[in-house]
DNA sequence: GCTCTGCTGAGAGGA
């Protein structure tokens, strides 16, 4: 009862269907010897419910794809027909079914994690002409051979398929396209088509025509031994499968360019069925990598180890298999085979206890946020929704043909023009929830051809869109498609990759181990002479002069270190300054650094700096991310100028002693070849553990930089957050106070502001710069009139008292408390999140007033933790004398100032975001010069940090004043008072 | 309960 229970309410995000790209949920699963019976649903309501034979690894709750006919509400799956796809919105790719074949656990690791190896050096060789040139000509025999046969255009034997009579000829008409892209949400596939060959096929009729038949087929190239392996043909029938909506085809042709011999593979529906239970296999794994025990998750079994020394050995996966089986399944080497024993003892021998179960609990926190951000994996809707359906909810445009000719920007980037098709809505194409900028997803509006292309957004008029995409769309013209933004399915494999080389037994990851798993406390020199180069000690010294006594602390303690340093960056203090002054340093005395953060833009931040100074540095990373004045700097922009060879290459990746790039942007070749003497990493505190140790593997010493007293990671899954995912590598290392300095001399707030924080999170230790910072106050030339105007309108209507307006406008007053609860002001839960009109409607007042009285609009800021609350305050400040304030969350202010900020606390009940101290502490360091906080005292008391910034503003008589009048349109001064 | 940035990625082949 309580298992029928649980599944019989489908969740929001899972769309059912009936018809031909159906998508049934499964209400009961009843297991016979021999026989199992499944009661499915097409309908929310789950009623009618009809049932399905299958024997695939079906639980109940899961979403299934029948394929096949139904007789009277009864699916049959079986010897001649049917087919059975489970969780058919999880695409999976050709080759790791074909991979699952010969070892079930390879295929489910490799879903996991990623195998570095093969973005090496030699992957760009084929880049240049003349490595190309090369590489190609030892197949250039066997390739003429495979014209002169099978190619139409001269007079070719063909091959016979046996799935005619043997009289029938199958010849190659045209190659009608090159790694084609198809996602096929009907069989759960996905792939890249090698060659689309147009065949035909000529056969004999009665008598002595012949007829001639054309057929598109796919058509998959080997450059290795002709194995006709059952992998290699295994991959030609996927790809047959996945492409037989849009070409019908039967069979598909593979080709050994050593040899020049074309195979013909035809599959019969017992084969189909067979990968397609891989598949279902594979997928199962995947998706149940977690299981609940007793309130609890852990990782769940993998499939078995496959004992065979010949096949392990060259495995890939092995190291991750080994490991998978020592932490997670816990086996003991002791109760197992000696060949298991062995390999796990080969592979994970130097790792002690501690180490496995680091791994493990990462395993397993990766693995829980990985359920919570597939269910809101919006890809599906691409297919799963029409293009109507899915412009209302935003992020989509349909209806839309090319236009104009596509142009090749560079290799493999095409730029396109699209037109809407139909009548355009008045609002036109800019109002369809897309922007310059986003990944886009291209596909035909019928559906037949989903995910042709990816690329970026570039511009978006009222009447046309035009983008970069990877394939050349030209041969198109006249189809109807479709644009989807692409929230992108980044998975969390970057995580598990560096988890996973953490736990390599090479000298690199033995060292990071040891500081990071076994917490050995950090060593340091003390003879900072020894590590100064005598040419370059004035040099340093000249540069230091600009910094305050913490700063230079800072770069003492980073010269001395020999594994790390932790800069402490409070609010304020000049990290990016800092950051940068660090690198100048280790610049003049010749070390090379790796400089990084979680996000191009800060990243970008530091970059903006150093290039005022004279020094050099690569910043790697896709053009599109990069701020436009660091262009200039990156290796698309110098290869540009001119890099035809290899060597010309690899110059360019040796010629900076400093290297940029965000922490995910690791996989770049660049870190096959070279190591940093530092690695500098800002925003350290906000990058969760496994993605901070990706650039640590590339250094000798590491600099963390950031401060655990403002936001930390973010993570979705609760229970992953309550285990600890939360914790950032520099909050872990904390605990060794030695390698820590604390930037504590700020020149962003002033005296009272900074007050605020003092005693809310620092205990006293954050001090003013100079005693300019500790007394700037907002400046309002024109306050004056202002207040006249006030007053007036106060004589005019004296039951209206605004006192406290005067008050609250005074720039010496820098800190307010506006008090609404008395109003109220009440919180509105809407469909994009919370918000509170009140609140929204008094910040709209107050900011005009400020206006008006002088304040820049470019110096404003307006904070709120809730999206919802910042479109509803964006909403009435549409008029022109508001531009340039900027409204946005706590959390994309982090790192940023404004002269004024108006912060809105929005909720009138309890809610999760404000209970951590740190949004708080981000929320009142933002403002230099004058902090206006709203929100409702009564309830605000109940969250413990609240109540300790609202205790010390008590104390200090920041509450000066209680916003106590009744704010409504009625009879409010809102109306009376007109335009102000 | 509602905070959000990363990222091409499928497959390249050897025993």
């Amino acid at each position: 009862i309580c298992i029928l229970a649980s599944y019989s309410k489908v969740p929001d995000h899972v769309i059912l269907s009936g018809g031909l790209n159906n998508r049934y949920w499964v209400l009961d699963v009843d297991e016979r010897p021999g026989l199992k019976t499944l009661t499915v649903s097409c309908s929310k309501s789950l009623h009618p419910t009809e049932t399905c034979l299958d024997m695939t690894p079906v639980c109940c709750g899961d979403v299934v794809h029948l394929e096949g006919c139904s007789d009277g509400g009864s699916w049959v799956v079986g010897r001649e027909q049917g087919f059975l796809v489970l969780l058919p919105d999880s695409l999976i790719s050709g080759t790791s079914i074909s991979n699952s074949i010969r070892c079930m656990r390879r295929a489910v690791l490799g879903d996991m994690f990623k195998v570095q190896s093969f973005t090496n050096i030699n992957n760009i060789r084929t880049c240049f002409y003349e490595e190309m040139k090369q590489e190609l000509h030892d197949y250039l025999p066997a390739l003429e051979h495979w014209a002169k046969e099978y190619l139409s255009s001269t007079t070719p034997k063909g091959i016979s398929l046996k799935m005619y009579d043997s009289t029938t000829v199958v010849t190659v008409a045209e190659l009608a396209d090159i790694e084609e892209n198809v996602w096929s949400p009907r069989f759960g596939l996905k792939g890249k088509i090698d060659v689309t060959a147009r065949v035909q096929i000529q056969k004999p009729r009665s008598g002595s025509h012949r007829t001639s038949e054309e057929r598109t087929v796919p058509l998959e190239l080997k450059t290795g031994k002709e194995s006709n392996s059952i992998e290699h043909r295994s991959q030609v029938i996927l790809y047959t499968l996945m492409s037989s909506e849009r070409y019908h085809s039967e069979a598909g042709l593979l080709l050994y360019l050593k040899t020049g011999n074309l195979h013909p593979v035809v599959a019969s529906h017992m084969d189909r069925r067979e990968l397609l239970k891989l598949r279902n296999t594979l997928v199962h794994h995947i998706h149940n990598c977690v299981e609940k025990e007793a309130k609890r998750s852990r990782l769940s079994k993998l499939p078995d180890i496959l004992t065979n020394r010949q096949t392990c050995q060259y495995c890939p996966q092995k190291r991750n298999c080994a490991l998978y089986e020592r932490a997670v399944d816990g086996s003991s080497a002791d109760d197992c085979e000696d060949v298991v024993r062995d390999f796990l003892q080969q592979e994970t021998g130097h790792l002690i206890p501690p180490q496995l179960s680091y791994f493990s609990h990462w395993l397993l926190l990766c693995g829980l946020e990985a359920t919570s951000m597939e269910a809101k994996n919006g890809r599906k809707r691409v297919w799963l929704q029409t293009a109507e359906e899915s412009e209302k909810n935003g992020s989509c445009v349909g209806n839309v043909q090319l236009s104009g000719p596509v142009t090749v920007q560079s290799d493999g980037v095409f730029l396109h023009r699209f037109q809407r098709s139909s009548m355009v809505p008045q609002e036109g194409l800019a109002s369809s929830g897309l922007a310059s900028g986003d990944r886009i997803v291209v596909s035909d509006q019928k559906g037949k051809l989903v995910g042709l292309a990816t690329g970026y957004l570039c511009e978006v008029s009222k009447t046309s869109i035009s983008c970069t995409l990877d394939r050349d769309l030209s041969k198109f013209s006249g189809v109807l498609f479709r644009l989807d933004g692409d929230e992108g399915v980044v998975g969390l494999s970057t995580h598990l990759t560096n988890l996973s080389r953490l736990m390599e037994n090479s000298q690199d990851s033995d060292r990071l181990r040891e500081l990071v798993v076994d917490l050995r406390p950090p060593e340091f020199i003390y003879n900072l002479s020894s590590v100064l180069p005598r040419e370059a000690k004035d040099t340093v010294a000249n540069i230091l002069k600009g910094l305050n006594k913490p700063q230079k602390q800072a770069m003492k303690k980073v010269l001395l270190s020999k594994d790390y340093t932790l800069i402490v960056g409070m609010p304020g203090t000049g990290k990016t300054t800092t950051i940068c002054t660090l690198v100048r340093i280790l610049h003049a005395c010749g070390f090379s650094v790796l400089l990084t953060s979680y996000t191009h833009s800060a990243v970008d931040n530091i970059l903006l700096k150093l290039k005022r100074f004279r020094v050099g540095f690569l910043r790697l990373g896709q053009g599109q991310k990069v701020h436009p004045d660091i262009l200039p700097y990156t290796e698309e922009s110098a290869r540009k100028k001119g890099v035809h060879t290899l060597s010309e290459l690899e110059q360019l990746y040796n010629k900076e002693l400093t290297v940029a790039t965000t922490c995910m942007g690791i996989k770049h070749p660049i870190f096959t070849r070279r190591r940093f003497d530092f690695c500098i990493i800002d925003e350290a505190s906000q990058i969760s553990q496994p993605i901070c140790l990706g650039p640590l593997f590339y250094a000798k010493r590491f600099v963390l930089v950031g401060d655990h007293q403002q936001l930390p990671p973010i993570v979705q899954n609760q229970e992953a957050r309550s285990l600890g995912m939360d914790e950032s590598l520099f909050k872990r290392l904390e605990l060794h106070s030695e390698a820590v300095v604390q930037l504590n001399v700020q020149y962003r707030m002033n005296r009272q502001i900074m007050s605020l924080s003092n005693s809310l999170m620092y205990e006293g230790r954050l001090e003013c710069g100079s005693e300019r910072t500790a007394t700037a106050l907002l400046s309002l030339p024109f306050l004056l009139s202002v207040q006249s105007e006030l007053s007036s309108y106060s004589k005019s209507h004296p039951q209206h008292d605004l006192a406290w307006i005067h008050a609250t406008l005074l720039p010496s007053s820098p800190v307010c408390f506006l008090d609404c609860s008395m109003v109220p002001a009440l919180e509105s839960v809407e469909k994009g999140g919370i918000s509170n009109h009140t609140e929204a409607a008094l910040i709209h007042r107050l900011l005009s007033l400020l206006i008006k009285a002088g304040c820049k609009p470019s110096d404003i800021g307006v904070i709120a933790p809730y999206r919802q609350q910042l479109k509803s305050i964006s909403a009435l400040l549409q008029s022109s004398a508001f531009t340039g304030v900027e409204v946005n969350t706590v959390d994309r202010y982090q790192g940023r100032d404004k002269s004024l900020i108006v912060f809105s606390f929005v909720r009138s009940t309890l809610g999760e975001l404000l209970k951590d101290w740190r949004r708080l502490n981000v929320a009142i360091t933002r403002a230099k010069h004058k902090l206006l906080m709203v929100g409702s005292i009564t309830t605000l008391r109940r969250y413990a940090p609240v109540e300790k910034l609202l205790n010390h503003l008590q104390q200090e008589n920041m509450i000066s004043f209680y916003y106590t009048i009744i704010f409504n349109s009625s009879n409010s001064f809102a109306n009376g008072g007109g335009d102000f």
